[in-house]
DNA sequence: GTCTATAGCTGGATAGAC
DNA sequence: GTCTATCCAGCTATAGAC
């Protein structure tokens, strides 16, 4: 299974084949049909495996956090921590490769359900009594966080300093949020009474 | 050239080959050899061409943008047409392969690169002015939307209704951006006040 | 469980008929 | 310019030796 993330890594889910698993894992290539019966079963499965384990990594930490601050924090250390050991990579890969791919799709969908369950109990309880509480769904900003960071990976891939501009852009606007958070009542009075003139009336058909 | 494109949306970066574009196209596996030299010439040639038209199309509306507001809602509307038409679709999968394949990652990052700058020249007519111009460096926002456009596309295609609730929270947010922006000078001093004690000392270290 | 060997297929790329 | 035919590499998957 590790041999399986990393020839994601190395060769992207265009270049991925039992044969370069089984030459990044050291083993014959027969291996994979033996111990997982396809290629795509031993992806979703080292993909699985992989999500849980990270994700339990930062349980703890995801427990603590008392505040959007601490939060936004978190996020960008999390950011940081998956970006470079890769797991970012596997599922940007991973979740391409759904697009078009059934048997990828339905794994790729729960492991990036993992995070975002996780991420969505978080805001829920730290977004409770906050003036953005009238903004943003926790569900909606927790798949949000999840794609962008996923978008940013790939752009990263092929511009590295846009990138860094992107995400630092990005931790400035949060600044913001944790402004208004931090406001209380009065700013909940006035976003409240904003929106009313500027608010569009819910989600937009397609 | 259309069907190499067609042949992406269909397959998939990893499903896409000289014999996927024929057929899509219609035509003999050979051809593609004979016009572009190798597949990667083709899908290079085709990506480029392709956005070159889609930017072409939105000039005049990026040019009319005179606020914030107004971009929020081209923006809204391009999202969608794009998305619509499959563009998105494309260059994401262009994306994820050029993560690895050098062929594919100067094409690619050109083709986004039409976007950016296009965002960027608007973006920094409209926050001139702005107390927003305190957060957002105009590069850094252009490339964080179309980083994340590209990765709300890739969610999209795994979980539907997830990725609507994603768009609608961050419609929501925008709001937000919307009423600093127009508050002017006021918040600007509010804006700047809070910075002091809670922005982060620039981008860090990777 | 791991290997070799192999069947059967699809891939990129070229040669040459038309 | 477009096609057929073909080469050879790499692919999934299985059979069978060890």
């Amino acid at each position: 299974m590790d041999g399986a993330l990393q020839a994601i890594r190395q060769h992207g889910i265009a270049g991925v084949s039992a044969r370069t698993v089984a030459a990044c894992a050291g083993v014959n290539q027969a291996l994979v049909f033996y111990h997982f019966g396809t290629l795509d079963d031993l992806l979703a499965t080292a993909c699985q495996a992989a999500t849980v384990d990270r994700v339990a990594h930062y349980r703890d930490r995801f427990a603590a956090v008392r505040s959007l601050r601490e939060l936004l924090e978190l996020g960008r250390d999390l950011h940081e921590q998956e970006r470079r050991n890769g797991s970012l990579a596997v599922l940007a890969q991973l979740l391409a490769g759904a697009q078009v791919d059934d048997r990828l799709a339905a794994p790729t969908a729960a492991a990036l359900r993992l995070w975002t369950d996780e991420i969505e109990q978080v805001l829920r309880r730290v977004l409770a009594g906050s003036p953005l509480a009238e903004l943003a769904d926790p569900a909606g900003l927790a798949r949000a966080v999840t794609a962008g960071f996923i978008g940013l990976e790939l752009y990263d891939g092929i511009d590295r300093p846009g990138a860094d501009a992107a995400l630092a852009t990005l931790e400035q606007l949060a600044v913001l949020a944790d402004v208004v958070d931090e406001l209380g009542p009065i700013a909940r009075r006035a976003v409240r009474g904003r929106l009313g003139s500027r608010r569009r009336s819910g989600p937009r058909s397609r």
